[in-house]
DNA sequence: CTAATCTCAGCAGAACTGAAATTG
DNA sequence: CCAATTTCAGTTTTGCTGAGATTA
């Protein structure tokens, strides 16, 4: 969607909730990446540094579902990470189809920069709205997300009730 | 960004304003794009048939600031309403580098039946959420779009207050 | 044999860039 | 000569599909 509109939109199209989404979501990719290249670092980075930061070492399968990436993509996140010096990726001993991804020591060094990184862009993102309108949108989202997370939700990798 | 999670996803991950903007957003898409389809229509076709339904003929050049369409595109969106005898695309004879393009009687038409599944869309999108929910959400996250718009404005097509 | 994991190669949609052709 | 409009061709970015190789 383009993000940019500098004249007279009809107003059931300005006020549709579906493109009210899709603007604000672009805004806020675009202020969250403007920060996380200043790290030389991207969306994908943050959240798998995330994932092994609150869960500890996991399995490539296992970063896919924590942090929505799909496991496709994970080979180049993964790839990118390792170079920086931020993850290690490991032969899982246990079971050898896997690898064990971990997080570095200056992989926690540089989370937590990218922490900082991403709350200034949410407080750009959010700068017009008030500490309780905030929590109130986030709760909002939050609902929405849920919901169709939970019903709309196709077949996970494995079928997970199917015997 | 991956609209499905059947896992934990770490609190911070889940409750970062940008990811939910941007699942929910994804969830919206896909809920619009299902009710077009059925109509053989795109949302970009929606609104162009809703600014020229509101303003009246236009050229591709207004068409594009009433809708955010990108100039490039606009081509091909005119092509494929005209194809369908929704819109009119002749010379402007005023100024001949443009075209007029408005909206046919058939085109009206169509554009209530699209209101109609838009409005299902909204529906569905909104479901969990209380009518004073929905005004709410609408309210704060037009706030966000408005201030982006009017404050990261970058240029327009044409410098619209340099002399 | 079936199923899970990792990897790669490539597709599809969306938004944008750049430039040519025409006209003001 | 400069600017605006329409159009086209191509790039970039993103999430996805599909299949091969390996191991359980």
């Amino acid at each position: 969607m383009s993000t940019e509109e500098h004249q007279t939109v009809p107003p059931r199209l300005r006020e549709l909730p579906s493109r009210l989404l899709a603007q604000a979501a672009t805004h806020a990719q675009r202020l969250v990446a403007e920060q996380l290249t200043t790290a030389d670092a991207r969306t994908w980075h943050y959240a798998t540094l995330v994932a092994l930061d609150a869960y500890g070492p996991a399995s490539q399968a296992g970063l896919s579902s924590r942090t929505g990436i799909h496991r496709s993509d994970l080979v180049a996140v993964i790839n990118e990470l390792a170079e920086r010096g931020l993850v290690q990726r490991a032969p899982d001993p246990a079971d050898r189809r896997r690898n064990t991804v971990s997080l570095t020591t200056s992989g926690r060094g540089r989370l937590r920069r990218l922490e900082q990184l991403l709350d200034t862009a949410q407080e750009e993102l959010l700068s017009p709205l008030s500490t309780s309108e905030r929590t109130q949108l986030i709760r909002l989202l939050g609902r929405i997300v849920d919901h169709h997370a939970t019903t709309a939700a196709p077949m996970p990798q494995t079928t997970p009730d199917a015997p």
